[in-house]
RNA sequence: GGAAGCAUAGCUCAGCUGGUUCAGAGCAUCUGCCUUACAAGCAGAGGGUCCGCGGUUCGAACCCGUGUGCUUCCA
């Protein structure tokens, strides 16, 4: 068979994936092995694949198809999130594209075409999984507004609400003025903002013409002012007690009222309160029984209550608003200002503190379980760090807001008789049932379901358990073998609002966390540092990137710099790196595949060194990444196998064992050869599938997969033939480098002349010392040899002869520095030595080590310092 | 305003429990090679005040304090 020059990934990873999915080696069912198990973390049913998918889906399929190869039972559930607010952003602009006003549409007519977007445009991201290569169980594919998991999220809302857990009030909530909805605390972003403060005067209601001057921001939240507020101790405004003042423009009278929650260093020390629209304004208003005046519509124009402005947008209003106080003679002056303003994670509006009546979920109960879990370290985080900020936020934790004002998602199952008074069940039957069973004469149809809908994490911090079918049956079988699921893998960014609010759900509804470990991975950034973010325009195109580098150098790209928890700097030269690694390992397989012909059972056997010596190597390197993948350091197991196949196998390795052009070559080395390389590609799979499949079962006739074969217990190698390895390596090394200092060309060839104690060493090795030197003989000496290039490995003397003309001059330089070198090290060890504190204080297995390096520098010294006498 | 993290080669980062045969990798740079697997490659080389200052210790890139700079989270 004809094999092409590179590696031709796009053939490769179609057939591959397709392979595996016939195969049925994605598919999980519960058996007597093991299990593991990792939920992916619902993407939004409307995304589609960026650099922070890629990362966190590389790294879940790396932990999958590790745990298949040591045997477990691998389940990876794949899904959406119905993204509530997302979505419905998405489908109403969808519909202004079309001439369509969502206000003009009924609720079901707008869920009909939600549904249809749905149907037509989600999942996307699923399929585009499939080209990264992932493993993922698709015959588990969840939807969070799937039926079921729909009933799971009534169940889950009615039983709270039985235990009084959830609650409807009025508070004070985030409201998006774009999306028209509340948001949780945790949807608002604060953002470090430009802005200007404005100082205003008021009236004080008093005979003399005297004023208050206040700072704010939000100058057009003045006709909403029901007080003014300074510190008792400020001796400024001593005076003012009991007095009033006048809202500008409007001329309300408001009192002045004295609380120590002012800062005395703020603007004047006087503020202005507004409940209606501050938080901290709301919570003296309650203090003091201040009325409460909403100036704001909810879309953010002003409002009848504001008396003027009436319709006209927040921000115009401040404009304006500044001009007119100028005139009536309240304005004072203005700053620029830095200050932190509140925007809305989705629609990146400025939100807006309003008073509302909204759903509440109760967190002080709920959190302290989940609390525990992760402190007890039944819930493992990596990295660690993040355990005290988690423990931070759920000691502090207040009451989530639930209930959003939009369409798309699960509605709020609360319905409504024609005086208000509240029935919840989980169906409109419960709802009715206790309706009728207060009133008698109760008919069908007089009751009205509440509007609202649930927040999106409402539903899906019952993932890891509705995935397999919690609500129906929470004693089922596939319950009870996957959960808790192994591992979660996520980003940090939603901690709070999802990795926390899981493990309350797990451990409340359930009685059990829904994962032993979570990994966060860090933020995909730019080269400029910058986060890579669809309106930064920074995220490459994923699909592209795959076409054009092939999917296994993209999950190398993002691999190889990503410990847990840091942030990636994506470059696109790791990409390359990735590319050129399957393109090495593809012409390492030609190379291997070329010497099929050759092979010879008639070739002595006896020279097996290199053989030996690459099996001890695979053995070390798999105990450290053993280690390496227990402590999720994934890119660290990644770079030792990388160097492990290109610079140990195919830099030193295949060498040692290539045959001269025209010779044979033994059939057990061939096949060793084979065999060692097999190991490689399996330990390099979960990084690589494509390549290393595809390599696989071109090197010879297959009867498994490379994905299904099972891992062989590692055991520890040979030290001695490890230190072996290192000295050969060290050997060519240094011979190498003499020959390009002393200008032998690669065809010149050499003599090499030894003088050592370990000639049984150099024995064995002399078959891959002579090729790789490009010697013709290899002798052993006791004495100098004249005319030669005197060189010094450890304490054993190297001499080469060439027919070249050598000159002296620059080994002397290089003997010299190395001597130099010696000696002063040999000093420093001395120094310790000879400290009576280091001696007696310093544990023995160290001082020994130290008069190790005493005699072996002193051995190299003498050998050096003999060489150097000789020239 | 509160909290956490980071600072090591030109760049991106490793460096675990303190121990000079550990200051390391990749990329980039320089030199020489179109050597019959690979020029997307091979062989070799250079390059660092481990952010500054103080302390603990026989011994500090590593522990403690402090200063500076950057990042993130929360209010």
């Amino acid at each position: 068979m004809e094999l092409s020059k590179n590696f031709q990934h796009s053939e490769a990873e179609q057939k591959w994936y397709q392979h595996w999915m016939d195969k049925g080696y994605f598919y999980s069912t519960p058996d007597e092995r093991p299990a593991y198990t990792i939920v992916m973390p619902p993407p939004n049913v409307t995304g589609i694949l960026h650099m922070g998918h890629a990362l966190n889906n590389t790294v879940q399929d790396v932990l999958i198809r590790c745990a298949k190869m040591q045997g477990f039972n691998t389940c990876w559930v794949p899904g959406t999130d119905h993204a509530s607010i997302a979505t419905e952003a998405k489908v109403v602009a969808m519909l202004r594209e079309k001439g369509i006003d969502k206000n003009k549409l009924s609720r079901e007519e707008f869920l009909s075409y939600a549904w249809e977007w749905k149907e037509k445009y989600g999942g996307i991201i699923l399929s585009q999984l499939k080209k990264l290569g992932c493993s993922l169980d698709w015959n588990r594919t969840h939807f969070t507004m799937d039926k079921e998991y729909y009933a799971a999220v009534m169940r889950v809302f009615v039983e709270l609400y039985n235990k009084g857990l959830i609650y409807r009030g009025v508070k004070m909530i985030n409201w998006d003025p774009k999306a028209k909805t509340a948001l949780s605390d945790e949807e608002v972003m604060h953002k470090q903002t430009n802005s200007k403060l404005y100082y205003v005067r008021y009236k004080i209601d008093a005979d003399a013409e005297e004023y208050i001057t206040i700072a704010t921001v939000r100058p057009e939240t003045i006709l909403g002012d029901t007080a003014i507020c300074v510190h008792p101790e400020d001796p400024r405004y001593a005076h003012l007690r009991g007095q009033y003042c006048f809202v500008p423009l409007i001329n309300r009278r408001i009192p002045i009222i004295f609380d120590d929650y002012i800062d005395l260093e703020f603007g004047t020390g006087a503020l202005k309160v507004t409940p209606a629209h501050d938080i901290n304004d709301y919570n003296l208003g309650l203090k003091y029984k201040l009325p409460v005046i909403d100036t704001l519509n909810d879309d953010g124009t002003l409002s009848e209550a504001a008396g003027m402005y009436v319709g006209e947008d927040r921000f115009a209003v401040r404009k304006k608003i500044i001009e007119d106080l100028k005139t009536s003679g309240n304005y004072v002056k203005e700053e620029d200002y830095s200050n932190q303003v509140g925007f809305s994670e989705r629609t990146d509006a400025v939100i807006e503190p309003r008073l509302s009546m909204q759903w509440w979920c109760n967190m002080a109960e709920l959190s302290k379980p989940a609390l525990e879990a992760v402190m007890t370290e039944q819930v493992e985080f990596f990295p660690p760090k993040f355990k005290n900020l988690f423990r931070h936020w759920m000691e502090n934790i207040k009451d989530w807001c639930i209930s959003r004002q939009l369409w798309w998602g699960q509605r709020i199952p609360a319905w409504y008789d024609a005086e208000g008074n509240m029935y919840v069940g989980e169906t409109e039957e419960q709802a009715y049932q206790k309706y009728s069973a207060a009133n008698p004469n109760a008919q069908a149809g007089e009751l009205r379901q509440d509007d609202d809908c649930l927040d999106t994490w409402f539903s899906s911090w019952l993932w890891p358990m509705q995935v397999f079918g919690w609500n129906e049956n929470p004693d089922n079988k596939e319950l009870a073998y996957y959960y808790p699921t192994n591992t979660l893998v996520t980003a940090p960014e939603i901690i709070f609002f999802w990795v926390a609010r899981m493990i309350m759900a797990g451990e409340n509804f359930l009685g059990k966390k829904p994962f032993d470990k979570v990994y966060f991975t860090g933020i995909v950034r730019d080269k400029q540092g910058r986060k890579m973010s669809k309106s930064l325009g920074n995220s490459p195109d994923l699909l592209d990137l795959i076409e054009v580098h092939g999917a296994d150098a993209v999950r190398f790209s993002v691999m190889i710099a990503s410990p847990a928890g840091n942030d990636l700097l994506y470059d696109e030269t790791m990409l390359e790196q990735g590319r050129n690694f399957c393109n090495k390992m593809w012409n390492a397989m030609k190379l291997v595949k070329m010497w099929e012909a050759r092979v010879s059972t008639e070739v002595s056997t006896a020279d097996t060194f290199a053989i030996d010596w690459m099996q001890a190597r695979i053995k070390q390197v798999e105990l450290s990444i053993e280690d390496l993948l227990k402590n999720f350091r994934l890119s660290e197991a990644l770079k030792n196998i990388y160097s492990l196949i290109w610079d140990d196998f195919c830099s030193w390795y295949l060498e040692w064992v290539k045959p001269a052009p025209e010779e044979a070559l033994s059939a057990m080395v061939y096949n060793k050869t084979i065999d060692i390389y097999e190991s490689l590609l399996q330990l390099l799979h979960p990084f690589l599938p494509f390549v290393t499949e595809e390599i696989y079962h071109l090197l010879r006739q297959q009867s498994d997969d490379l994905m299904n074969r099972q891992l062989t217990a590692f055991d520890t190698p040979n030290n001695d033939l490890l230190q072996q390895g290192i000295k050969l390596q060290e050997l060519i090394t240094t011979v190498r480098d003499a020959r390009v200092k002393n200008n032998l060309k690669p065809k010149d060839v050499i003599k090499l002349a030894v003088d050592t104690q370990q000639t049984a060493f150099y024995t064995a090795a002399k078959n891959i010392i002579a090729r790789q030197i490009n010697a013709e003989k290899i002798s052993f000496t006791n004495e100098a040899v004249q005319g030669s290039i005197s060189l010094v490995l450890g304490v054993d003397k190297l001499y080469i002869s060439s027919n070249v003309a050598i000159d002296t001059t620059a080994q002397k330089e290089q003997l010299q520095k190395d001597l130099d070198y010696q000696k002063s090290f040999l000093m420093s060890v001395e120094k310790k030595l000879s400290n009576e504190k280091f001696v007696t204080n310093a544990k023995p297995e160290i001082i020994d080590t130290e008069r190790k390096k005493q005699s072996d520098t002193l051995a190299k010294i003498k050998t050096i310092e003999e060489s150097l006498s000789l020239l």
